[in-house]
RNA sequence: GGCGCCAUAGCCAAGUGGUAAGGCAGAGCUCUGCAAAAGCUUUACCCCCAGUUCGAGUCUGGGUGGCGCCUCCA
């Protein structure tokens, strides 16, 4: 089964043709720096980054571009309630992104272009729709004549004349158009600027999406990506920029993950219900909020509460299990001979799954299924008391393939004990070993108590962190 | 007003028109010195009403209830 991907364009799922055969190209529209990222910036930020490891997985070689808004109105706002310059700003924030983003287990993506390193190439690209006629220029801004492109509203599938405008922002009366948007902002005293043909100031929010992918990926590119709120007007107005300039379609899929709900609400300044990701991360595994996230299809809306964490911990626990358990039989496995043809089968069959799940438009709950799948063969296979080490391997490995894709797994290192932990262990054996079950079970609530949780098992003791 | 989305078990969540995946939680059992982990068993008239069809969770129409976008927003 090939890839199918639902593309806002067409309102339809198409089948994933790249541009050139085995590569990708992708731009995700990242975040304006102005602050720490909230739990909903998670959720295109995690999604795509699956979609990216599994179109890798699949052997494309992918260019994964997302970008810094670094200078902005909020930018220019924040810098000047903190007292800081606006680069200052962007620098905090960058860095809290990456780190957070890291943490969060998402690839480094192939580059961050961010807009004030680009200033000259989005000059350019305004330069080339004024000329071209798609742009005209009001008080020292520059705006974009909508009307001029026709296909204006084709990706979020609005009539102009049935736009309400002037509903949430005031109309500004220097458009031709309400719905034309700033392409160039004048500078007013004190704001940070750069010199173009049309005064000091800065670029409006849209055009640099338009000239960084042009920069850095070309005209036409695979797949571009983001929050549903930026279907319009923010990837409308990429399209009206990049189309009217090169006569090209921008993107061939445009993706657009739904939003994460608060407790069935909106998550919004004026509900005060923000919760930032390093917060959270605070609380709990990364990957349980990453299983949370790719629990739920991307298309639907996704409902953040106490309660579905919990579930979501509870459930990559079971994963994780899994996991420890075949590394931990691993050092007994002593089965000989060949390892069941049927059990090589049946893992070929569960990956099979698991590529038609994710081709059938990045289905991450049923792909997930198929990881519980290759759970349950698992835990089936070590039930046995004797069991075949390249068994063992296969299964661990294939977990490791689903892995690379969702990134679910801690890998926890073979870390040592300190010695007193392990003098306590070695205790508690002889404890058991000499029927003394008080002793033994006082020392395992010593463990528990720092953390250790010790199993007893039928290939020896075991201990994992909690 | 325009453009859309959603409604499936206590909870989360899939589901190409052929007779409801998976996970969590709960209950019981097996194994275990006790646990843990794991295994087994167990839980659904798919929001309502009409229609199309041999057959509808799935398609159509109409309701009801939630939600998003309509130039800050992931």
């Amino acid at each position: 089964m090939t890839l199918k991907v639902y593309n806002t364009l067409s309102r339809k799922k198409e089948e994933f043709v790249p541009i050139e055969p085995g590569k990708v190209k992708m731009y995700v529209c990242g975040p304006t720096v102005y602050n720490y990222i909230h739990i909903g910036n998670g959720r295109p930020v995690i999604f795509f980054d699956v979609v990216r490891r599994y179109l890798a997985s699949q052997g494309y070689e992918v260019t994964y571009i997302t970008n810094f808004t670094d200078v902005d109105d909020k930018m220019i706002r924040k810098a000047e309630e903190m007292a800081v310059t606006v680069p200052e700003l962007a620098e905090t924030f960058i860095a809290a992104f990456l780190e957070d983003i890291k943490t969060m287990g998402v690839h480094d993506a192939t580059l961050n272009p961010r807009v004030t390193d680009n200033i000259q190439e989005i000059v350019d690209f305004i330069a080339a729709l004024v000329e071209k006629g798609f742009a005209y220029e009001a008080g020292g801004d520059v705006y974009y004549r909508t009307t001029k492109f026709a296909d204006y509203g084709k990706l979020s599938h609005q009539n102009l004349e049935e736009l309400q405008y002037g509903i949430r922002i005031e109309v500004d009366d220097r458009k031709e158009n309400p719905q034309d948007f700033v392409l160039w902002k004048a500078a007013k005293p004190g704001e940070i600027y750069w010199d173009s043909p049309w005064g000091q100031g800065r670029p409006g929010w849209h055009i640099e999406c338009s000239a960084m992918v042009r920069k850095y990926l070309g005209e036409t590119i695979d797949i571009h990506g983001g929050g549903q709120d930026l279907t319009f007007p923010h990837h409308e107005c990429e399209i009206a920029q990049t189309e009217a300039v090169t006569g090209h379609p921008m993107a061939n899929y445009w993706l657009h993950n739904a939003f994460l709900n608060i407790d069935n609400e909106k998550m919004s300044k004026s509900l005060g219900n923000g919760i930032l990701i390093r917060d959270l991360l605070k609380q709990m595994k990364p990957q349980v909020f990453r299983f949370f996230m790719l629990a739920a299809h991307y298309r639907n809306p996704l409902n953040f509460s106490d309660e579905s964490l919990k579930q979501a911990a509870n459930s990559l626990e079971r994963i994780q299990n899994a996991y420890d358990n075949l590394k931990h039989r691993l050092n007994t496995a002593s089965a000989t001979g060949e390892v069941d043809s049927a059990i090589t089968a049946r893992i070929q069959e569960i990956n099979g799954q698991f590529v038609d799940k994710m081709n059938d438009d990045f289905n991450t709950p049923d792909a997930i299924t198929a990881v519980f799948e290759l759970v349950s063969e698992a835990n089936h296979y070590l039930q046995q008391e004797r069991v075949h080490s390249e068994a063992v391997q296969q299964f661990m490995a294939q977990l490791e393939r689903f892995d690379a894709v969702l990134g679910l797994l801690s890998q926890a290192a073979d870390e040592l004990l300190d010695a007193e932990i392990e003098k306590l262990i070695v205790e508690r054996t002889e404890a058991r070993k000499s029927k003394n079950w008080a002793r033994a079970d006082e020392i395992r609530d010593l463990l528990t108590e720092k953390g250790i949780f010790l199993e007893d098992t039928p290939q020896g003791i075991r201990w994992r962190r909690k």
